[in-house]
DNA sequence: GTCAGTGCAAACTTTTTGCAACTAC
DNA sequence: GTAGTTGCAAAAAGTTTGCACTGAC
């Protein structure tokens, strides 16, 4: 489905969400939502508020921005992560469920599609639970620090033998 | 390994931490890890800082309790959770990695214990990343809240049809 | 016309920081 | 003795709330 496409779908469920709950449909709403469907990747509250502003020329206050997530939330149409300080944020409808890499040294989160693991996860047998979404966050050293981290090591032993 | 058992090795791998890394083994540290492995399940900060006054007889400060638990972290004795509105942690030594069902609704936290799945995790291949560990939280509605969706459900077909 | 929704600012919560006093080494 | 730690209070960061105004219905 291409961007537009998938911006017109979203935006018609939102509708059908706002009328079925009773809701009104403002012009903030579906400005956020189609912001949010131009992000490809997570964000937080602070990228939404500048981006909204910055480049879609369309501001709304942080007030409405958490009230108008929450019912994104609600429809299922954007899911929450809470990983680092601040909640993340990310799109959800039509993109595969994949894992996030985390960085415990700079924070760096990438990524991860594992199709097998997803499904594995999926058909989880769970007692008197109703599953609807889960997020698999894996944390460790990427490349760049684990390297950095041994190079710090080299150098302590070095100094040592001196 | 029984409770004291456990709480004495746990002291004796944060000393060594401690010496390694050069820093001081004040009773403040070893109050904290203390009390964190007499708590079975995860818990919050405020938690944590009441329980150590109360219980404990052993008042620290939060800012003493936010950078034991950084120190405890870095040894791998804690972990650390992002689920509902503020941090929550764990110990973690000697405890096997299990995942957490959260009910979207009520917010109640289940721990699930899947050796298959947590195995699989384990295993999954990344690339240029060195995995330490993981959280799965899984997200859905628990049989408390499943029941009463339902049945307020049905209820509002009924005053439709009066 | 009405009331849900919005913007603004203030409030609140959780976490971090600066600094004087303390104490482990 | 000294430098790492602690406690306190203030600050910062993220989120929620109260209220007057606006605009979707």
């Amino acid at each position: 489905m291409d961007s537009q496409n998938l911006k017109e779908t979203v935006r018609q469920i939102f509708t059908e969400y706002l009328n079925l709950h009773g809701h009104r449909k403002t012009p903030e709403r579906f400005a956020i939502l189609d912001t949010i469907y131009s992000i490809d990747s997570h964000f937080d509250m602070e990228t939404l508020y500048t981006r909204m502003a910055e480049e879609e020329k369309f501001r709304v206050s942080r007030a409405t921005l958490y009230n108008t997530i929450l019912l994104l939330l609600d429809a299922h149409l954007v899911v929450k992560h809470q990983f680092g300080n601040c909640s993340q944020y990310e799109r959800c409808y039509c993109s595969r469920t994949h894992h996030h890499q985390i960085c415990t040294q700079c924070g760096k989160v990438e990524e991860v599609q594992d199709d097998l693991l997803r499904e594995q996860i999926a058909q989880t047998k769970l007692k008197r639970f109703v599953l609807s979404h889960y997020s698999l966050y894996l944390y460790g050293l990427c490349s760049k620090c684990s390297r950095a981290n041994k190079r710090k090591l080299k150098d302590q032993i070095k100094k040592k033998e001196k």
